[in-house]
DNA sequence: TTCCAGGTAACGC
DNA sequence: GCGTTACCTGGA
């Protein structure tokens, strides 16, 4: 599908790499999907179309640089947060350099929590698969001139209106009551996101695990990635794996949260960015085993 | 067929 | 507290 050159909007990203599709494609986000050479999405409930042009310059479609901007993480300063990283840890150090371009995207936090719920034990196919059957049976249709039909994810009075059989229907097993109950409890104000956004990073973490369906993994997912929360360091089977190898080789047992302090010490007060460099390299290059070079 | 994957809640000790 | 186990689904 065409879309109308003369419509689309500069974006700089800045002095720091950029990279579109590694972000989009890091396991931080499950319903972009390739469209000529760039992607289509929902950013709220806005249909966008954004490209790459060349490393440091996208482009988007009409009227929405500063909602892309803001939502591709572009407003933090990663030169910055690269910098508080331990220079003499040469793992951290590596996987930065492999794809120095990833940023960590600030995405709306009820569909970031949401989407974060069905995702577990899933891998990422099945996870882009109910997210994208959930908005296109439950969200709103929102229509861009140029671009495909897409819908915007789900408002929580919605699912928990839509109850956990219609749930189950869209794939989502066990996790279909998880998501119903939360998303009532949201919808119902006992849960209140924005009051969670002013809270320290503990107190919203706590406030999040209460939630059904939320542990510390996905609590910490929701407020990396939804919140702003650099030092959200949420530990799943990759981070586990790559620290054991690279900072425990000799553990037996290796709690979650012993690897959450260690990496709070070790990396400083954005782990978290830390965590998706690690992790990214991590997946992609199974821990080094693929890496060119190596 | 059988196994298991980007986790959580519920149970047993 | 800490260690197990069940849980839906879909792909290998």
């Amino acid at each position: 599908m065409a879309v109308k050159a003369g419509e689309l909007h500069k974006v700089e990203t800045g002095s720091w790499p950029f990279d579109l599709a590694a972000t989009l494609n890091s396991g931080q986000v499950f319903h972009w999907h390739a469209m000529g050479d760039g992607f289509a999405g929902v950013i709220g409930r806005k249909a966008v179309w954004v490209r790459q042009v060349e490393p440091g310059l996208l482009e988007c479609t009409g009227g929405m640089a500063e909602t892309v901007r803001e939502y591709l993480g572009l407003g933090e300063d990663m030169a910055a947060m690269a910098a508080t990283f331990p220079a003499d840890d040469a793992a951290l150090q590596r996987a930065v350099a492999w794809c120095p371009g990833l940023r960590i995207l600030r995405q709306p936090s009820w569909e970031c929590l949401a989407t974060f719920i069905t995702s577990s034990l899933k891998q990422v196919p099945h996870i882009r698969a109910i997210s994208l059957r959930l908005r296109e049976r439950f969200g709103e249709l929102v229509r861009e001139e140029g671009l495909p039909d897409q819908w915007a994810y789900p408002e929580p009075s919605v699912l928990a209106a839509a109850g956990e059989a219609a749930l189950r229907e869209c794939g989502l097993g066990y996790r279909a009551a998880f998501l119903v109950r939360t998303a009532e409890t949201v919808a119902s104000g006992a849960m209140d996101l924005g009051a969670v956004a002013t809270m320290d990073d503990e107190k919203a973490l706590e406030a999040l695990t209460t939630l059904h369906g939320v542990g510390d993994k996905i609590a910490s997912c929701a407020l990396l990635f939804g919140f702003g929360r650099t030092a959200a360091f949420p530990v799943d089977v990759w981070i586990e794996r790559v620290m054991r190898e690279l900072y425990f080789p000799r553990a037996r047992k290796l709690t979650h949260e012993r690897l959450k302090t260690f990496a709070r010490r070790r990396f400083g007060r954005h782990c978290g960015v830390a965590q998706q460099f690690l992790f990214h390299w991590a997946r992609l290059t199974d821990c080094g085993r693929s890496e060119i070079g190596n």
